[in-house]
DNA sequence: TATATTAGTGTCATTTGAACACTATTACAA
DNA sequence: TTGTAATAGTGTTCAAATGACACTAATATA
């Protein structure tokens, strides 16, 4: 076994964090010093790599409470020309308009973009974006996952227009209630909703909010 | 956002070896100062991650050309208690009986063990071996990395009996080969096997070996 | 030459997935 | 108040995929 290498690469963590937004898939970004990018940053000495992303997230865009999930790790040597740094990426999950999700503490330091027209991002953070939006769309087909993108109470119509947003495709309204509905991991509130719309929708929650189940 | 922190994470990156041997998967393990572990070690300074893992395998365990893909980075601050080491995990797949994958050049450093029957592994390293094989057979069914662990030729009994050993359950022999054949994925290549059964069977090589591709 | 062993093959029933159109309920405008 | 526009909600039918199932073929060995 070889020894040790004098120096180190530089830990950090960045985030992608999603939300629906109007009837796009958006990014939140940071604002850095030679542009924009991704939230994110160092790795405290003893600090555990999820809750550094979470602390990260919080301190830069004051976003708490997410579904966070590690991605993959980046550590090409030339993805930082300036030092070498190696990043553990993760995406998280907010709920639609939970909130303050428009335009957080930190004021001018933090934007949203679609992610189908994301700006120029600093370092590699493109390539990280489109590694966490395939990861995305895979995670829909096969778990529960587009539960952490809903507010607490939502529609079916709502949750449906989150899968097409994400996969691009329209789907098939009966076969796709007929699914979700047979999973089991929502029920109805026995509220509706009526927000201006026509005929009111009945509301759902989620069984186990919180939980990414595994289906089919 | 906080300023870098002092002193920085030791990178590492630890290899889950996977090979079939005999009628059971097995990782290969390394000697390590305080007992048996993964194979790894901490990454250059301007060393690719997985440059990283494939050269430490090929140091620590003679073993070059395998497939290789990241798994997970574990960095629970307690993992190590002696110092602060995030590990960026891999897992290799080593075709069945390639040369010398019984016991190569280190000598001693390295030993088979059974995945069900593993010794106590230093740190976290009986964690990292668990998830991982969790993503073997879970790729398994979703994609042709099944391949990678078979030789250049093998038969279609060979193939079903390494899924069957992965997946922990027997297949149906006829559905098991309609299946894989309509993959396209391997070809005839025309010669038989005749390594001491009765019968002898088909031989088959992979169409793009090498190439890992999601089906279904 | 008989026997044991593994290789190799097809059909049918069931389940799953995909296509498809109409009625119901409300808000709002005339 | 009544009509209209908009979204919510609901089953059936067909096609495709999956899963269960048993026998014949080819060779080595006794």
């Amino acid at each position: 076994m070889n020894s040790p290498t004098a120096s180190l690469p530089t830990l950090t963590t960045d985030i992608v964090p999603f939300a629906i937004r109007g009837e796009r898939l958006e990014v939140l970004l940071a604002r850095q010093t030679t542009g924009w990018g991704l939230p994110g940053g160092p790795v405290g000495v003893d600090e555990d790599l999820d809750a550094a992303a979470r602390r990260q997230l919080a301190e830069q865009t004051d976003l708490s409470e997410v579904y966070l999930e590690q991605l993959y790790t980046f550590g090409r040597p030339d993805r930082n020309p300036a030092r070498r740094m190696v990043a553990v990426a993760y995406f998280a999950l907010l709920p639609i308009a939970s909130g303050s999700v428009g335009v957080p503490a930190a004021g001018d330091a933090v934007r949203w973009a679609a992610v189908d027209e994301l700006p120029r991002l600093v370092l590699d953070h493109g390539e990280i974006v489109a590694v966490a939006r395939c990861r995305l769309a895979a995670k829909l087909l096969y778990s529960t996952i587009a539960l952490q993108l809903m507010p607490e109470c939502f529609t079916l119509s709502e949750l449906q227009a989150v899968h097409e947003i994400i996969l691009g495709e329209s789907l098939d309204k009966r076969n796709f209630r007929k699914r979700v509905l047979a999973l089991d991991c929502i029920e109805a509130t026995g509220e509706l909703a009526r927000h201006g719309g026509r005929r009111p929708a009945r509301l759902y929650r989620a069984r186990r909010p919180g939980q990414v189940e595994l289906i089919k």
